[in-house]
RNA sequence: GGAGAGUUGGCGGAGUGGUCGAUCGCGGCGGUCUUGAAAACCGUUGACCCGCAAGGGUCCGGGGGUUCGAAUCCCUCACUCUCCGCCA
């Protein structure tokens, strides 16, 4: 949610800086309306309330005193009933202030470029080298089959489409990966390992923002009415809803330093309405693993701490020996909460196409305001903390490039050293 | 799943219709004393909203109701704990 004081006091700079999303202005000037309305019903109901305060206290000390107080009653049940009928029409248009407010995205940093799609997002630089073999390099699925490591026809009867089965050394490749990265993430990079709950209630969805607006892209228990969770964001974030970092019971946060926080998690996708759409093999998937990063950072230093999380990212597929690229997405690519965000994409040369991997995005305080999470800063007020999250990474289409890129002239797939130790072996071997 | 108890400020724990944002203790912060520290003593110590300010308002698990007035009475929901059952 953004700051209701900024389209107060710079509505013309905010509607301008949100245009460049897409959002109308009409919109903008309906949420500066209702904080106005909202603003004027809150003076009158607290100057009544006074009154009725006051009045309330003598006519108890009136009835003690043995007077009669039915003509002084009578007077404050009609101030009474003003009251409610004003704090009725009150939280009427708070509801629709705060409704209005969640429709609005956050705003965007100002150096991302403007644009309506992906087309815009700019390259910001190509890591590692990529250079075609002589020998041609089949697709991940062909790869996959000769290594006996996926099975895609048994994961649709188990449960349906989009839910593959990884087996043998595949499966043992995956653990390897998991546990390396999040290994990078604790002993090198300052991260505290959580394992949080898969499923999630409502007020945790809400608190990152996937209810209300996304329910159709979740898997949702009925009769808990609990949601599987679509990214460790999720939990991990929620972890510190409605809560103050205040250096006692909570750790401290210093723009040296940040809490950070990482966590593997399968995560379950309906991806409803993106029916047909890259969904080959391991491309787009229900249920798949992923290790996410979520920091809580001081507020000046956000966007530099951007930045880390990005080549913390990075990190993870320089280690691996990977090619990928990094991009900066346009305004109109950006996730809704986001101020700026890099994606992660990895080249896949059996698919010939980049696939993406991670994406690193900084909230400023719109997702901290929505959660109610603040820190005691060093002039000891309260403040709302700015939250970061990025994918260190997605399991997947890593193991897809992984296998494209390592392939090997004999069909075996040679691991980056960093991996051996985990795997237990240097290559997975085909089967047949 | 069955039965019971509970949810009050950072923590413990009072408070069953009025002057209660809430006794008290602990903890925190400031001070006195001390070479220093401890102890003791004194003071102070919640969040949010409206307002330039003065000031005002709201909050005792959530929501609703009764009342001139609700932490206190009624309804409802959620959660926690204890015992029993089941169980990796």
């Amino acid at each position: 949610m953004i700051d209701i004081k900024r389209i107060r006091d710079e509505f013309d700079a905010t509607a301008a800086q949100l245009a460049r999303r897409g959002v109308e202005q009409e919109k903008v000037a309906k949420a500066r309306d209702l904080d106005a309305k909202r603003r004027a019903l809150i003076g009158e109901t607290e100057t009544l309330k006074q009154q009725r305060n006051s009045a309330s206290k003598e006519i108890g000390a009136a009835a003690k005193a043995g007077q009669d107080v039915s003509a002084a009653k009578e007077k404050m049940r009609a101030i009474g009933d003003r009251i409610a009928e004003i704090d009725r029409e009150l939280a009427q248009v708070e509801v629709d202030l705060r409704e209005t407010l969640l429709m609005i995205p956050n705003i965007p940093a100002p150096e991302i470029p403007t644009g309506p799609d992906s087309a815009t997002n700019k390259v910001v630089r190509h890591v590692g080298e990529w250079k075609d073999p002589a020998y041609p390099i089949p697709d991940h699925m062909q790869i996959g089959e000769r290594l006996g490591i996926f099975d895609f026809p048994r994961g649709v009867k188990l449960t349906g489409t989009g839910f593959p089965i990884i087996l043998g050394q595949g499966a043992k490749l995956q653990r390897a990966l998991i546990q390396y990265m999040l290994d990078l993430h604790c002993q090198k990079q300052g991260y505290t390992e959580m394992l949080p709950p898969f499923i999630v209630n409502s007020a945790s969805m809400t608190g990152t923002g996937q209810l209300p607006k996304f329910a159709e892209d979740l898997y949702h228990s009925n009769a808990d009415d609990f949601w599987l969770i679509p990214t460790a964001e999720v939990p991990v974030t929620n972890y510190y809803r409605d809560d103050v970092f205040d250096g006692v019971k909570l750790p401290k946060i210093t723009p040296e330093s940040p809490v950070k926080l990482t966590a593997y998690t399968p995560c379950f996708r309906r991806e409803a309405g993106s029916a047909g759409k890259m969904t080959r093999g391991m491309l787009r998937v229900h249920q798949f693993d992923k290790v996410e990063m979520v920091n809580f950072v001081h507020p000046s230093t956000s966007f530099q701490q951007l930045e880390t999380l990005v080549h913390e990212a990075e990190e993870v597929l320089t280690g691996l020996g990977l090619h990928f690229r990094v991009l900066m997405l346009s305004s109109g690519d950006m996730g809704f909460s986001a101020a700026k965000c890099y994606d992660l994409e990895l080249w896949a040369p059996g698919e010939q196409q980049w696939l993406e991997v991670s994406s690193c995005s900084c909230f400023t305080d719109y997702q901290a305001r929505r959660l109610n999470c603040r820190f005691k800063d060093s002039d000891g007020k309260t403040k709302l903390v700015h939250t970061l999250n990025g994918s260190g990474v997605a399991l997947p289409r890593l193991m897809v490039a992984l296998l494209e890129q390592h392939l090997q002239e004999d069909g075996s797939v040679l691991l980056p050293e960093v991996l051996r130790p985990y795997f237990g072996a240097d290559r997975l071997l085909p089967v047949k």
